[in-house]
DNA sequence: AACTATTTATAAGA
DNA sequence: TTCTTATAAATAGTT
């Protein structure tokens, strides 16, 4: 009874960046937490597969992901354009390459393990030597993560088609897994990175591939890496 | 005029699964749109950068970042702790692993595959096998059947694509001719796997990279590739 | 695709 | 940060 109310309560705003630091910073909490909820919501209402990574304008990661987040960017990434993704377009590059060269190649690779021998020894010389030889396998050096993960991919499909070949049976499981590649500061990363027309890639994800099996609301992979920078160690062995 | 009430509005509902499909249909392309533009308005009014990708039970993918889902993912993964990736420690090839070790690996692969089928009815005891043999893919406790799977198809695929490129087509029943894979089983290889939990890794975008230029609320990148599955047209070459 | 009655999400304020 | 309140938004059930 104070006065007469107490607000107006919610008022609408305009969409544009908020100016205000502190309000910026609260209503970024109470968005992040309502994406969230609606992203969990979607999954388990719609048995969707969501991956959704947010990092806040002061660099903290949020993630959610059903199953969760690597799987469905496994997924999401091998139905993106394969087309540049560092190995094809290397291939590309080298449309001169007969097939006879497929086994130069790999002959190459044999005789590199005697390189690769030297190679504690001699580092820096060998590895020019080694990249001139690899021509196929040089373009990982400048790949990004995406890049490789692209990368990933293609070898993932490739030595499937070797298992089948081979009369394997082949059985269906969650693909997952994350570039620990130059994690490392190297990389000049000199990402070309263009991406544009893609291509299905299919069948690497049979149907049903996803059939999930946990729908509780709130089993869902949420996942805060941000403030602590904690990323939950997932303890493999 | 009709009658009464025209309907009773929006009622509550329970949240799991939806029975009802042509309901459960609807919702998912309502909520789902309305998560698009819960994300792309957390980027407009907080200046956040996210990725969001989101698969309809249909497999049909749907997905929005800012400033772009590739840039966002590279981002994550780059922070996430690489824990896990024997195949990319393993294709690191510019390092340690030799391609003979290669074949040591494909060779171990397809043990592996037989070992996995057999997991769900002696789990502890082979798990324990593989782990010591597999040090590269251990990490995978978590590489399951697929993820070995997909990795042979992977090779074959490329090895495919290369040939196709010299204008030489290879029946897909034509796998190893030549690949000196599988030549030797040395596995004299223990290499430490030094996955380290790396922290952030920053740097990686300068400051001001995100700077972004365009904020109208529906400028951001949404994108569906879903529907006709269409990932841009098909032809790769 | 439209239309509401309601449920939800939230901007403000404390 | 958390809670409260008045309103703006989202959306379930219909048409």
């Amino acid at each position: 009874m104070s006065s007469g109310k107490k607000s107006q309560g919610r008022q609408k705003i305009e969409m544009k960046k908020m100016s205000n630091e502190s309000n910026l910073q609260v209503t970024f909490s109470k968005r992040r937490s309502g994406l969230f909820k609606k992203a969990s919501e979607l999954c388990t209402l719609c048995g969707a597969y969501i991956a959704l990574i947010v990092f806040s304008p002061s660099d903290k990661v949020f993630s959610f992901g059903h199953p969760d987040v690597e799987t469905i960017i496994d997924r999401y990434l091998s139905q993106v354009p394969p087309q540049n993704n560092g190995i094809w377009q290397f291939i590309d590059a080298h449309r001169s390459v007969k097939l006879h060269k497929l086994n130069v190649m790999l002959t190459q690779i044999n005789d590199a393990q005697g390189i690769e021998r030297k190679r504690e020894n001699e580092q820096s010389d060998l590895r020019k030597k080694k990249e001139a030889q690899f021509w196929w396998a040089c373009p990982i050096e400048g790949m990004n993560r995406v890049q490789l993960q692209l990368l990933k991919n293609a070898l993932l499909d490739l030595k499937k088609r070797i298992a089948e070949h081979a009369g394997m049976v082949v059985n269906q499981g969650t693909p997952t897994q994350t570039l620990p590649f130059f994690v490392g500061n190297d990389s000049s990363s000199n990402m070309p990175i263009e991406h544009q027309s893609n291509h299905q890639q299919a069948s690497i994800f049979p149907a049903g591939f996803f059939q999930n099996p946990m729908l509780q609301p709130h089993l869902f992979g949420f996942n805060n890496i941000g403030g602590d920078g904690g990323h939950g160690p997932s303890g493999c062995y």
